[in-house]
DNA sequence: CTGTTAGCGCATTCAT
DNA sequence: ATGAATGCGCTAACAG
């Protein structure tokens, strides 16, 4: 059924060694000879086994990326992402959901590290900070990259966004638009871009010179119901915003449906700002306005960051990488 | 760094013989000694290496989950639903996304469990129906589980819901509506559950003796974005539909952006139906009437099928599974 | 019930 | 520039 290195050697008329070699791309093998290997590699059909590889040598092709995150959206981004570098430099990614939360969390993870022989880890928010992960990867000495990290910058290379600046932008769209009183609905607790895109929202309303009201501003966990009772609530309430800007897409989608439940027309009663880069966004379009995050050419970017750390003849990148979010999407065609 | 079933046996004073039954479940180890392994184990938070035991013995303890899906909700979901039996079992999934119509498909795949060492597959629609897929499998004698297949059944065990007495039970919810004039928007033609679907739409309709008007059945391909097309030809037409049953949740969200940007409201000009189990449905409640498949269930049942095959001592399952779709989901509180 | 022995498929010394 | 020998950590017969 499969075919190993031994029969590729012989196929071949070389070592078993030889074929190693060619297998990783080392110098010192004539050029007539790699082809001849590569011949019958190729008429074997022949593909190593990860697990041998993981045994004999200290390098297993694998990552893993950690996420604890409520949007499938989100989800759905970052796996692509990272997977698209990943199958250009032949690794193999896990997707591992996690919950920081949850007591066990150090044991699953050091058993998803030695039980699969990982090369690597990818962290996403809010995996990026949280101490038992950290702690665990710096002690296994594994190298690590981390998507949006919101403390400890020193530790390990980090790919991220400006978020403070780019909630501002859409702050500042609505404003711009006219709007006064516009509510707020800031992402999950233990997300750090939480607190930076309510930073953001502050700075630009005071900018603007508006007042803060505390009864605009309500906590929620970036996913669809924590969204839809907080829009629930402001809208319900007897002097409703004009505006409200939730903290991502899912929430805003949440809002939406707020909305309608109570017969409000979007964007002609209330207008509907989000934060992402999904087609969430576009649903409410155009009564919604949003920062096209990338996350996408995020993960791929610290896909791409640890791999080249992993490798041998990896060279050194920059320790931390900051992806642009595209501007404000204009809510008129 | 990480210990090995070496270290646990002179810990234990014991044979690593010994450890791998304790390992492995197999009987004939004293009670006690089983004991002294365990604790030896914990002691040490050895973890057994999965390529060590993919090399040594017949099994990986890997399966991989194959999809072919634009929507990250019901990706999420047979992801979340797969992994949770896997979790119950200690087996690890590689969530692997292909293109059926590529022409890399079966060295892709043959690739994937040749290197990994996998013990079976579960393949999610449309690749539970592709053709190169199947008989790779087949060939490579790998065991493998298809959720919602559409022919030929006898080849593997499967799960699956009645999709088209669910999509009937829809349009006869609309019907009783009053809606007379109903459009339609097909799924990708590559699923066979969207051909089920149009002929329970279809079924109903005829039932109630509704006459078929062709300009109100659209190709859609399950994205927002064919969605959101069929929906903005329908609904611009001369003589729109009163209502739109689209077959999956992320299509009826692009009809509701359609509604919206030509300024319709939903439902009053415009019902909206949907096909899923996701928060999309509760996107556009209460005016989305959907039926919440259990998708997640369908992929946990489909893993333990799986599993249950592959494991030694393993019962043989019904090759048959249907899990009933819950019933439609009320468009009134 | 328990231990001994021999590989699984590769990378990795060390030779040549 | 190439090959022979060793072992990674575990399971699988085979003994006892």
């Amino acid at each position: 059924m499969r075919s190993t290195i031994k029969e590729v050697s012989a196929a071949a008329g070389v070592s078993v060694t030889t074929v190693s070699r060619v297998l990783n791309n080392e110098p010192y093998v004539k050029p007539e000879t790699r082809r001849r290997v590569e011949a019958a590699i190729a008429k074997l059909e022949f593909r190593p086994s990860v697990a041998a590889r993981a045994l004999a040598g200290q390098r297993s092709f694998q990552i893993a990326l950690l996420y604890d995150n409520p949007s499938p959206y989100y989800i759905y981004s970052i796996q692509t992402g990272a997977r698209a570098h990943c199958v250009e430099r032949g690794f193999r990614v896990f997707f591992q959901e996690c919950d920081i939360t949850a007591p066990g969390l150090a044991t699953e993870i050091a058993g998803l590290i030695a039980e699969t022989h990982l090369d690597g880890v990818i962290l996403s928010p809010p995996v990026s900070d949280s101490p038992v992960v950290i702690e665990l990867l710096k002690r296994s000495k594994l190298p690590f990259v981390r998507i949006a990290p919101g403390a400890d910058l020193g530790i390990s290379p980090y790919v991220f966004i400006n978020d403070e600046a780019a909630a501002a932008e859409v702050a500042d769209h609505l404003v711009a638009l006219g709007h006064r009183r516009i509510g707020f609905i800031i992402g999950h607790p233990d997300h750090v871009s939480s607190g930076q895109r309510l930073a953001g929202f502050r700075r630009a309303l005071a900018g603007h010179g508006i007042a803060e009201d505390a009864t605009l501003i309500r906590q929620g966990y970036f996913d669809f119901d924590s969204g839809h009772r907080a829009g629930r609530e402001m809208l319900a309430a007897a002097v409703r915003p004009t505006a409200i800007f939730a903290s991502n897409d899912d929430m805003a989608a949440g809002v939406l449906a707020a909305a309608h439940e109570l017969g409000l027309s979007v964007p002609g009663d209330i207008a509907i700002a989000g934060f992402d880069d999904t087609d969430l966004a576009r649903l409410v379009w155009p009564p919604l306005t949003t920062i096209r995050q990338p996350t996408r050419a995020l993960a791929y970017a610290a896909a791409k960051m640890l791999i080249d750390a992993v490798e041998p003849g990896g060279q050194r990148l920059a320790h931390e990488l900051i992806v642009r979010a595209s501007t404000v999407v204009p809510d008129q065609p």
